[in-house]
DNA sequence: ATAAAGTCTACTAAATCTATATATTTTATA
DNA sequence: TATAAAATATATAGATTTAGTAGACTTTAT
């Protein structure tokens, strides 16, 4: 399961993806244009500043923005950053490796196998959807007027 | 993730499919076999047997065994029964369908899209998977001492 | 000086997951 | 027929994770 974390992550910066390289946006109006708790973002921003994403200035008239380019963020890299591991299995995972405590042998464990075809297909598919993807597919919908 | 009461119902489906139409086996020889707490197994063997896909006799000499054809039962099944959702986001979901309550339009919203592609691409794999096929690999691996 | 805004750390509440406990029923068999 | 093996059923505990809140601090524009 995606968190609410990962949401609130992507969400927010798909608002900031839309101001790219124009002005930057407060925490505030944020937290109120994506519906998300003020507090809880504050957090999900920090981290996504600390971790070079985001661009913030302090102080009155402060706010975020967006430092790499919408095209150039991927889901992958989103939900690595807040949600750990895309494996659905400890032992499956690139970057969170855990082996199974009650496992045999991997080489031979078809869940695991199973596992390791429903990752490589789960990451196709995020590493190939950018933040830039998302602000397109949702301006586009809007602007037909199709929803 | 995978929780490790649905790993669990799969390791015992394999086992008890290896003695498909065979003899029955009893939850103490499942549990020390596949490292299965006991008392766990007991509550996962239980809701399978409810939901039709194992057999059980009461009593000394008793145990389970499996009702369906080990090729019958997909990974898709076991997850619905033991694990809930497949779906990595509750809007996309569709037997524990939830809309996000941040939600303003489902339609055009870019993070739903990629996610129901993320559930098709895995539910495919998970539906082609079968038991019958897990229990194959086991067997043919561990037959040609390739680990 | 003040208010707006980000930073940082800690904490709490709720939910979920994993596992255990206890009592009951059923059945083979010595 | 007493005993032990084994499944059934429900309740509960413990641990972990997730989601959200609180509060004190720093920075900066006006």
């Amino acid at each position: 399961m995606l968190s609410k974390k990962t949401k609130y992550a992507i969400r927010a910066l798909i608002a900031l993806g839309r101001q790219f390289e124009g002005d930057s946006m407060n925490i505030l109006s944020i937290a109120q244009n994506e519906k998300i708790p003020k507090k809880f973002l504050e957090q999900i921003l920090l981290e996504m500043r600390n971790a070079g994403f985001l661009f913030s200035i302090k102080g009155a008239g402060g706010g975020y923005s967006l430092l790499k380019n919408p095209k150039e963020i991927n889901l992958v890299q989103v939900m690595r950053l807040t949600g750990g591991p895309i494996a659905q299995l400890p032992c499956v995972s690139l970057n969170f490796y855990q082996r199974c405590e009650e496992c045999k042998d991997e080489d031979s464990c078809g869940i695991r196998a199973t596992f390791v075809s429903v990752r490589d297909a789960t990451l196709k598919i995020l590493s190939e959807t950018t933040i830039a993807d998302l602000i397109a597919k949702e301006a586009k919908i809007s602007e037909l007027g199709l929803h």
